[in-house]
DNA sequence: GCCGGAAACC
DNA sequence: GGTTTCCGGC
């Protein structure tokens, strides 16, 4: 019997109990969310798990952003062994993997630190989307740790975000520029977010990633170190980030793009790919974030909002079309972020504190071998229909319950979240959850330029965008 | 623990 | 292509 243990395929509906703020899109999960694989690829799959509060204790965001620990090794490959139905799996295969992203410079090994690693987000964005000039971006100029860049002055994932002035369509699966769905323009297929969870939850630096940012978390005037936005003269206020401490960059860095803001929000273009209703702020209600549903067929709200900082926009995308799938684009998260969100890691029905005779994956581990313990974190993963090779691996079941449940005792409040990672240059502490609490009710509109303005020709905007490109550059 | 080559696998 | 598996070396 083939494995479909965890079928990347077949993820189930977004696990309705994953919290909002957290989630990856549910594009994120898809099969064509990793370009060029139609499984999950590891590094997915690791922010997967950095992203799900019932995984801090195995593997979380620590340090620098970007910067993750993997705190258990064995169970982070059981786990790994589990979404993959290779029961055999280890951490020292595992690493293996992990150390075959060095060359594609989307992870590097933090030296020093066992079990560290850390995400190359800029490198993760010019391996999937070569089309996008980052080598003339400023963010990129600035951030990369790669090209000799010392610091990153604004290695936000807004401002990564930036660089994507289009959003994928969460809704169905399919992106604005899902492959095969969009009349492959220049580079129809490539430019996607979807090889891009992060952007939206990762939040390196905290215990968990701060995702479903709200409006901009930053406090204007921004200072970018281009000093080139054009669209947004402090539309999108860090005040609205009751947890950023005012001047605070570092934390602004990681908070990753707003998923609950809407494409209303969006300085440009996606703001201007909306019908007037939705772009100008159009609410969708919470019954539309209860997670309910894994974005299947219509209905699942975009998740993830472009930063209103598109001022190192190098796009030169033209295709702007494909409005139809717009019907899926996000919608204005003004829903309290309680509402639930559609978490993207479709198959984990994580039944967060529902869980009974927890045992912590260290306990229980012992490394990925034979007798691994029936009980699995990952209820999706129904490994009785593995493959062959797993066919003497009964053991090798899940969905027992969730053992990792001790571990969503987190609260996400911050009353009694996991501990922040040690950053002296973490401002102090708001919450181990910075976005929770800054996601505003009310997302302040944006301040677009009329040229940007949804009335806008596309053809006119696309010429906009040519020009501040010039201008750019 | 970490690294990277090599081959096999899917 | 993206691992998985194995392995020798540091």
């Amino acid at each position: 019997m083939d494995c479909n243990c965890v079928s990347d395929l077949l993820l189930p509906p977004v696990p309705a109990l994953w919290t909002p703020g957290f989630a990856f899109p549910d594009w994120a999960y898809k099969p064509e969310s990793s370009p060029g694989s139609r499984q999950i690829q590891l590094w997915h799959f690791i922010l997967e798990l950095l992203q799900k509060e019932e995984y801090q204790g195995v593997i979380a965001w620590q340090g620098d952003y970007g910067e993750f620990v993997i705190k258990d090794p064995d169970e982070v490959a059981r786990l790994w062994g589990l979404r993959k139905c290779k029961p055999h799996m280890n951490y020292d295969k595992l690493s293996r993997a992990l150390r075959y992203y060095y060359n594609k410079r989307i992870l590097h090994k933090t030296k020093g630190k066992r079990f560290t690693y850390k995400f190359n987000f800029s490198k993760v964005v010019l391996v999937n989307y070569p089309i996008l000039d980052m080598a003339n971006s400023p963010f990129f100029l600035a951030q990369n740790h790669f090209n000799g860049g010392a610091t990153a002055p604004d290695c936000t994932p807004e401002a990564i975000q930036s660089l994507f002035p289009r959003l994928p369509d969460s809704g169905r699966g399919t992106s604005l520029f899902d492959r095969g769905t969009t009349a492959p323009g220049p580079e129809g297929d490539k430019l996607r977010l979807d090889a891009f969870p992060f952007l939206s939850s990762g939040a390196p630096c905290y215990s968990k990633p701060p995702s479903l940012l709200g409006p901009y978390p930053r406090n204007p005037p921004f200072d970018y170190p281009w000093g080139f936005n054009p669209y947004l003269p402090g539309a999108f206020s860090l005040n609205n980030c009751p947890k950023l401490p005012p001047g605070s960059l570092y934390p602004s860095q990681f908070y990753p793009s707003p998923l609950q803001s809407s494409l209303s929000q969006l300085p440009h273009p996606f703001s201007s790919l909306l019908p007037p209703a939705e772009a100008g702020g159009g609410e969708r209600g919470a019954a539309g974030q209860t997670g309910g549903t894994n974005g299947t067929a219509g209905g699942q709200p975009l998740r993830l909002t472009l930063p209103p900082y598109p001022g190192s926009l190098s796009i030169v995308r033209t295709d702007i079309g494909n409005g139809a799938s717009l019907g899926e684009r996000e919608r204005v998260e003004a829903s309290p972020p309680a509402t639930g969100l559609s978490l993207g890691l479709g198959a984990v029905g994580l039944g967060a504190g529902t869980g009974t005779g927890q045992q912590s994956p260290t306990e229980r581990r012992g490394g990925v071998k034979p007798d691994l313990d029936s009980d699995s974190d990952l209820e999706i993963t129904d490994l009785s229909d593995c493959s062959s090779e797993n066919e003497n691996e009964h053991e090798f079941s899940v969905g027992k319950e969730s053992s990792l449940a001790n571990r969503s005792q987190i609260v996400l409040d911050g009353k009694k979240g996991s501990a922040l990672p040690p950053i002296s240059s973490l401002p102090p502490p708001v919450s181990p959850h910075p976005l929770k609490s800054l996601i505003p009710v009310s997302p302040p509109p944006p301040s677009l330029p009329p040229s940007l303005s949804p009335s806008m020709a596309l053809h006119d905007r696309h010429r906009e965008t040519e020009t501040l490109k010039m201008i750019h550059s």
